[in-house]
DNA sequence: ACTCTTATTGCACACGTGTGTATGCGGATC
DNA sequence: GATCCGCATACACACGTGTGCAATAAGAGT
């Protein structure tokens, strides 16, 4: 079924079809109707590879993700992500291919090679390291590009992130209203970005709030173990705050898993909140309360920086994504001391 | 870059570039080496929709997963299905695309309609529900459909599970060599297929081992609350098993919780052993042991089923990956009794 | 030396769609 | 009534690649 069939069938050339069905003024409305009423019928579709052949437009959208086995980092987060980046991309007619990034780094093929043969218009990536050997390449890509949480400058290249100075933020807010004055941070790796805005933003808010002094920091490498060992340490030392914010959920199960051991109660003794709402803390007990990304939202906005790209704008090159916190049963009110 | 750029290059016509690059036996050897070489000198790459156009073929396979936001019965297995796919996909050179079944299936386009419509030659579901308006027309597809974890009949349906039996075997098994004789079995919802397959291989090992008089199911829903108040009763009631098999990890964390409440310690009191390896058992406390499905190969398998489809071949319709035992914590040797 | 065969290359068309330009037709203007 | 204008449609070509068939050249056989 092509638009020749439906020109034959309606007793005109197939560029009356093609015009018609294209909506162009310069073709009758009349036979418009009727040519467009018969396609219908006939449950005509056009043949997208002609189309792109001559038009030189793909309407296609490409994203990357990391291929390791060993590491679950991503957890249910790289479905959901893939989830907004699907519907956004079908929401606005553009097909979603799909690549992976694979572990042996060296006879990679090139990405943005790959995806000017597959005519790819913008591409995501998730999940992107930075030992990746392809980081040049891609911040001097042509074609747009969008990076889930890992920041590369270019000129085409954006950065989706969720806000985790506005996610500390709550989550101190929340510790705050029910009356936690001393607040330890449990904190990530000094070579991790993300770990560095967390814990900044947890200095920033103890000292804008008059607690410069109970400032206390932990430091942990995101394992469960290294916030299990950290709490330890800290309990053996003896100077228990009455609350712990921890840069992620792993280390959080760790702190609790060492309070408990030590016959502590969570939430009575110590509130502990976490962060970035892994099903290990909705599973925990008790349940973690902790800050929730979107990654939802955040592989819709990274469609719509490149979207907004390829109309030609000038869409900022990093968007940060409100966060929400999800409070369960890690946190007590306590009277202010 | 076209062929036939390389043709002017080479001073012959592009049907022999054509030819040439697709190793026709009809060009001489000589230039046929000479017009490769150029063209890898050139960085040529062919344009692809002209190829699938007068080819009719699109070396396109189609992907599409369940997108529900609040429903992360995926875990990180959906990232490793997708993984197992696109990787054993590009191996075999051909595009993957990727589309969502949303929520509202009232106005959902027809899956196969949109796979025809994109040139999809083959069509993998993850994440396939029972209340899907759209089984009726998967099952009759003309293109080849592979389904994980979801059995449909169909000429053109394959499906692919792990090996339920297998895998509960090889926790009853190491239940056995660590001497357990008095095993429980905290089973899923009798709506469920895979909840059944389990039970049903429970019951068939115990008999076979002489342990029928042993046999006891808890019915649960897969929930870590039905865990939890199934094994309350079951504490409740005072016979306790030495050992405890669930069929999904969450039920399994559930009991956990229920017996460390009751003062019970895991695994010197009662051990257990879960089902699926989800990342909350691995930070749980004990660290679960359980029966990892291998999500992975599952996804190889898929395209694997499509491919021999393709090729003509009659592929089994049910393909069962080999699930492996992932020792942890929670089980611990006892003397027989 | 002539014919026949075979190897190699060129020619021409096809795939399905989009678009610039030409053509035809009706009506309005003078 | 001749001219012009605008509208609607047809014609023809293009996109890049693949392929059946014809054409040419070279070599083999008699």
């Amino acid at each position: 079924m092509t638009i020749k069939d439906i020109a034959r069938l309606a007793g005109v050339t197939h560029s009356t079809v093609s015009r018609s069905l294209n909506d162009s003024p310069l073709v009758a409305a009349e036979t418009k109707e009727k040519i467009k009423k018969l396609a219908t019928e006939l449950g005509y579709s056009p043949n997208t590879f002609a189309r792109r052949l001559v038009t030189k437009k793909s309407n296609t959208l490409g994203v990357f993700f990391l291929s390791r086995a060993e590491i679950n980092f991503m957890e249910n987060f790289g479905t959901q992500f893939l989830d907004g980046i699907a519907t956004a991309s079908s929401n606005n007619g553009y097909d979603l291919l799909m690549f992976t990034m694979t572990r042996d780094l060296s006879n990679q093929k090139s990405y943005i090679r790959l995806c000017q043969e597959k005519h790819v218009e913008g591409v995501i990536f998730i999940g992107m390291t930075s030992d990746d050997p392809h980081l040049a390449e891609i911040a001097a890509s042509q074609i747009p590009v969008c990076i889930i949480d890992f920041e590369l400058k270019g000129d085409h290249v954006g950065f989706i992130s969720s806000d985790n100075d506005q996610g500390i933020r709550l989550a101190l807010d929340h510790l705050w209203q029910n009356g936690h004055r001393s607040i330890a941070h449990l904190g990530g790796p000094e070579v991790s970005p993300v770990a560095m805005i967390r814990e900044d933003a947890y200095r920033r808010y103890m000292t804008s709030h008059g607690l410069e002094s109970k400032i206390k920091i932990l430091r942990g490498d995101f394992t469960k173990d290294s916030g299990y060992r950290r709490t330890q340490e800290m309990i053996r030392q003896g100077h228990l705050p009455t609350a712990l914010l921890a840069a992620n959920d792993y280390m959080a199960l760790g702190a609790v898993k060492a309070l408990k051991e030590q016959g502590y109660k969570i939430p009575s003794d110590v509130s502990i909140i976490g962060y970035d709402n892994v099903l290990a803390g909705e599973y925990s007990d008790p349940g973690l309360t902790t800050i929730g990304q979107n990654p939802i939202e955040m592989g819709a906005s990274a469609v719509q920086y490149l979207f907004e790209k390829l109309k030609g704008g000038a869409p900022s090159p990093i968007h940060l994504i409100n966060p929400n916190l999800i409070i369960r049963d890690s946190v007590r009110p306590i009277p202010i001391r």
